[in-house]
DNA sequence: GGAGAAGATGGTAGCGCTACCAAATTGACG
DNA sequence: CGTCAATTTGGTAGCGCTACCATCTTCTCC
């Protein structure tokens, strides 16, 4: 003689509530609230109205239980307080809340263990949908991508090998465009700041080099990096060390715009003319860049646009209809700026 | 005649796969798994060979739904590329990496209707413990986190009446303390500047009006305000409003930091010289204010540490030693720097 | 008008886990 | 040595929902 448990939910209503409310079968409020149009007109008001007297909301766990599908994209960003990933999660969100997936966050930390970590832990789930920063997981964590059996978007990164689609744009190319711009400007000098020398800062890197060395002007000793998390701090100090390595330096391309602005700070202190002695790219084009005296060059990379991307495709790809496209190339956009107007 | 349903999850082993493996019954591997300390020794390493053999990962929403309770933060934003939040956040998210608990992130873009809306659909899930910025949620949010059945932190400002537990600081003793600062160094008009004036900005404000007010040099025309997102670029345009409004402007005491850096650039392109001409003080002390030139002050506030110990009370609460301090002011530190030191 | 297709609705049996109780084992103690 | 409590283990019955059928109505078409 077992009693039932006393509703352990603390009394919220049920799908059978609702169904016992309407004269319904659960099954059938169930349908109307997921594919309303295989229930008949009447009834699915009847229902709603049941529903909103109640104040119903189906309870995810349940719903995730019994369809082995979790209405959850998985995101994995390797920082939360880089103002990049958080434009890009910005992005994810805004194109998610009128869905009813939820976001499950992972912060890397930039680790490809904790990656991997994540993403077993996110397997447990079955999330609807994986949305992954860059493209140079562990075998690992691609085999766990691979089999993940979700659609998977990585974003900000471009390449030949999407684990099933992709979003983002050419770091190489940013970097070589950037270069290639203070070149042009008639710097000679350029040196490269870089912080946090993660995988698409390698790729601007490369970029720099590849332009350079086409102009006949690399030199090993322009190129400063640190795997020490970017910050404007870090910017002046790097910028230092940089001029006292090189001080016939007369331009840089910064890894990102935190870097940028910390040298555009330690030239005013330093009382270095800009764009005059020195000229200054940044990376990303955060809003402050066009601000800042004198405004600074950067690349503008379309952060927003990338999550709202990503969410679109995997969204496509759940109502199964894929998009062909499954390389998407954002692009970026070279802002000439006073910082290299000499 | 019914087959079983060919395993939905994908064939991911199940905790009678474990236990089966193991020789026990089901209970005690769930059992050996949440309450270690009550199975014995021996099967205790049995079950946990026969997990790492399986690589069994418990099933977040089965879990949920058996015992009413999901292994979840809920936690409530305004925005997530403001850097404030997103320390916020990052504290949290570090401080519960290595529980079970994961982050259901909500923003509300400073909307009370929002908020309701999330609180509401959060509640569906039972989350473990719900994380708030700010106090003034609605009457009807208020009442959502009073039934919510579980620890809840309000977190970023401090008052009277916390729903339940409470971490931060005051913005009216910031605000006037920063106010104070600009008096006692010899600044007389001085001028807010705020841009997103949500609750905490309207305290800061608030501050800001008593210290001119004790001192006697309260002018509406000093205070410019306005409800759009704040951003660098905003701060610039601010500051030029403010100063035609009131040209002898000596002085700004600025929401936050953003619109600090406007003003400070627009002090360098106009060629007005700071701290000589105008003193600038910014809220919040964002690494690049110490960088800045001239380096600009500003009040400290500890959103990580917010974060953590929002968590670390949350989880107390929920291990049963509610902290008998329900309200934790971390305070803030006004640092002094040369955009005031004339 | 009847056969078959298409659409609408419902019943049953789980999804993988844990709350609740019961049972078995051990130890303490008069 | 028997009683009682404490400790360890397991069985049963769901949690709230949906997949998978089965059933019952229409509707179509020859």
């Amino acid at each position: 003689m077992t009693r039932p448990r006393s509703r352990r939910g603390g009394g919220r209503p049920t799908i059978s509530d609702v169904a016992r409310k309407a004269g319904v079968g659960a099954i059938t409020v169930s349908r109307a609230l997921r594919e309303p149009e295989r229930v008949s007109e009447e009834l699915r008001r009847q229902i709603q109205a049941a529903v909103d007297e109640l104040g119903y909301v189906p309870d995810p766990n349940a719903r995730a239980l019994a369809s082995a599908r979790a209405e959850v994209f998985g995101v994995l960003v390797p920082s939360l307080t880089n103002n990049v990933f958080a434009e890009v999660v910005r992005g994810i969100y805004d194109s998610l809340s009128a869905s009813p997936f939820r976001i499950q966050l992972g912060n890397t930390h930039y680790s490809g263990l904790e990656e991997e970590r994540l993403l077993q832990l996110f397997g447990s789930q079955r999330p609807a949908a994986l949305i992954v920063a860059g493209i140079d997981q562990t075998p690992a964590s691609r085999k766990l991508l691979e089999s993940a059996g979700c659609p998977v978007v990585q974003v900000m990164e471009t390449g030949p090998d999407p684990v099933d689609m992709m979003v983002g744009f050419s770091h190489l190319d940013g970097g070589r465009a950037a270069t290639e711009h203070l070149i042009e400007a008639g710097y000679r000098r350029i040196g490269f700041i870089g912080a946090r020398m993660d995988p698409r800062s390698q790729r601007r890197l490369a970029g720099y080099r590849a332009a350079m060395e086409a102009a006949g002007l690399f030199d090993p000793r322009l190129v400063t990096t640190t795997p020490v998390l970017s910050s404007v701090s870090l910017g002046r100090e790097m910028f230092r060390d940089a001029l006292a390595k090189v001080p016939t330096l007369d331009g840089v391309f910064c890894n990102n715009d935190d870097i940028a602005l910390g040298v555009l700070f330690e030239c005013h202190r330093a009382s270095i003319a800009v764009p005059k002695t020195i000229g200054i790219v940044g990376f990303n084009d955060l809003d402050m860049m066009q601000v800042a005296f004198p405004s600074v060059t950067s690349i503008r990379t379309h952060r927003y646009e990338i999550g709202r991307r990503a969410v679109a495709m995997a969204l496509a790809a759940i109502a199964g209809n894929r998009p062909e496209q499954r390389i998407v190339d954002l692009g970026f956009e070279l802002k000439r700026r006073e910082s290299t107007a000499r």
